[in-house]
RNA sequence: GGAGAGGUGGCCGAGCUGGCUGAAGGCGCCCGCCUGCUAAGUGGGUAUAGGCAGUGAUCCUGUCUAUCCAGGGUUCGAAUCCCUGCCUCUCCGCCA
């Protein structure tokens, strides 16, 4: 959420920014609301001023055993006009912020301006591609061959895009869970983070999945909970409405969860196999800092999430965002994309992003400064750290060999026990 | 699922026979004084959000308003009374 004086001083800016982002939007209306609203305001506070002033009457003369029946009279009529003023300001009050969940963050300055994925700009590349002297099998027909998983019997249980893990495969993924958390905790302090895997809508409103994406959630009717798209969502509103300490800033948190996702609109798009899921799993980092640091935050925060690729060995390279690719809430991203060579294409495992105080203040996350005393909104990043089924992906078909089995990189062959897959 | 208790400021904790209570008292924290140092003592300060004004910006000053879990209601007036919801705790039942 963007802070309502920033239209008011500033609409220029606003404007610009929405539009980088590709974003028609009409901000006189809501301009002309809150000036509305603030007339209203300042009508009912000198109304309400009135009341308790004549309340303090009221109380004297009673005190004193004198009749105030006049002044009681007198008040009755007030006390409804401001009733009725208060209902008219909360209606429209409710109106303005309702609109203003709408409205996405702008970008930040160093985003490169763009009006489209092919605007986003490659920012460094990792490793080679691999290279094979056979002809290679994509990850469908290796983990057909190995017994990893199995999509028809993940489609009869739940439907198209539930993965069901088999045998190794299962134990695979179990491996790079607990690999890349261990990765997170022992390098880099990060606090770990077992997070419930629904949430209300008050906390999916914070990181801005709601109201405006809705329909991209599973809900469940009689509760009203949301399953998790991302551990995001539980992990950034651990403090929502909290005061913290500036001394106990930065915190780090890593969390695994399974996410969830409709994926509403987006049939027939990577149907193929894990490139796109309706459950996956994954390992999220996500930070809460103070403003000053938060852009040197976002580039520790890319590296340490590449760093789970490098251990893996595997080829990977960073994408800065443009601004109309950037996502409803960030101001600034990277996102990871590793290489498939079996898809011939680079595959997005990670997005990590500044989300300055935009999701601070929807979830009303601060922290009290030490210079001053005073309290001023965090700003929160987060990013995968990263997401298992494309790095699965990556990982069978780089490691494959001539006769069907993978060898593991070293990394991850004590968590599976073994040194390879066959 | 059944029965009961409760939700007050950073924390603990009064108030809850409705009216100088934004809220006693304590702890913590900040500034000063005192003390050879520490401890103790002592004086003062210490919520958040919003409107308006000050030639005035997410700063400063003044002023007004709101907030005692949330939302309604009663009343001239609600932390205090009534209703609904949410949450926490205790006991019983069920259960991984």
């Amino acid at each position: 959420m963007l802070p309502l004086t920033i239209f008011r001083n500033n609409p220029e800016l606003v404007k610009n920014g929405l539009l980088a982002k590709g974003e028609t939007a009409g901000i006189e209306a809501l301009v002309e609301m809150d000036n509305r609203h603030r007339a209203m305001v300042t009508k009912l506070n000198a109304m309400r001023s009135e009341r308790n002033k004549t309340s303090e009457l009221i109380a004297q003369s009673k005190r004193i055993g004198q009749d105030a029946a006049e002044l009681i009279m007198a008040m009755r009529d007030l006390s409804e006009q401001v009733k009725t003023l208060e209902s008219e300001s909360a209606e429209l009050h409710e109106k303005i912020s309702g609109e203003l969940e709408y409205i996405p963050n702008l970008p930040h300055e160093s985003v490169p301006r763009g009006s489209n994925a092919e605007d986003n700009v490659v920012v460094r590349v990792w490793g080679e591609k691999p290279e094979f002297d056979f002809k290679i099998d994509n990850h469908l027909d290796l983990g057909a061959k190995l017994d990893l998983f199995d999509f028809n019997r993940g489609a009869k249980i739940a439907g198209s895009g539930f993965p069901l893990y088999t045998g190794q495969g299962a134990r695979l993924e179990r491996a790079l869970i607990n690999f890349m958390l261990d990765y997170h905790v022992e390098n880099y302090g990060f606090t770990e983070i077992f997070p419930p895997f629904m949430t209300n809508s008050a906390a999916s409103r914070t990181t801005g999945q709601l109201p405006k994406f809705a329909e991209d959630m599973y809900r469940t009717d009689i509760d009203g909970l949301y399953l998790i798209p991302t551990a995001e969502v539980p992990v950034t509103n651990i403090h929502r409405d909290e005061i913290i300490p500036e001394q106990d800033l930065p915190k780090f948190y890593v969390a695994y969860s399974a996410c969830f996702r409709r994926e509403a609109g987006s049939y027939g798009k990577d149907t193929r196999g894990f490139l796109r899921l309706h459950q996956f799993n994954k390992v999220e980092l996500v930070k809460f800092v103070i403003p000053e640091t938060s852009y040197a935050e976002l580039e520790a925060l890319t590296k340490q999430a590449e760093a789970i690729l490098k251990a893996l060995g595997l080829h990977y390279r960073v994408v800065e965002l443009c601004s109309a690719d950037l996502s409803f809430a960030a101001a600034k991203c990277y996102d990871l994309e590793v290489w498939s060579p079996g898809e011939e294409k680079w595959l997005e495992v990670s997005s990590c992003s500044n989300f300055e105080a935009f999701q601070a203040r929807r979830g009303n996350i601060r922290y009290r400064r030490e210079s001053d005393r005073k309290v001023d909104f965090v700003h929160t990043l987060n990013g995968s750290g990263v997401a298992t089924p494309r790095l699965l992906v990556a990982l069978l078909e780089t490691y494959q060999t001539e006769d069907g089995t993978i060898i593991l990189p070293p990394v991850l062959q004590k968590y599976m026990g073994k040194r390879e897959l066959k």
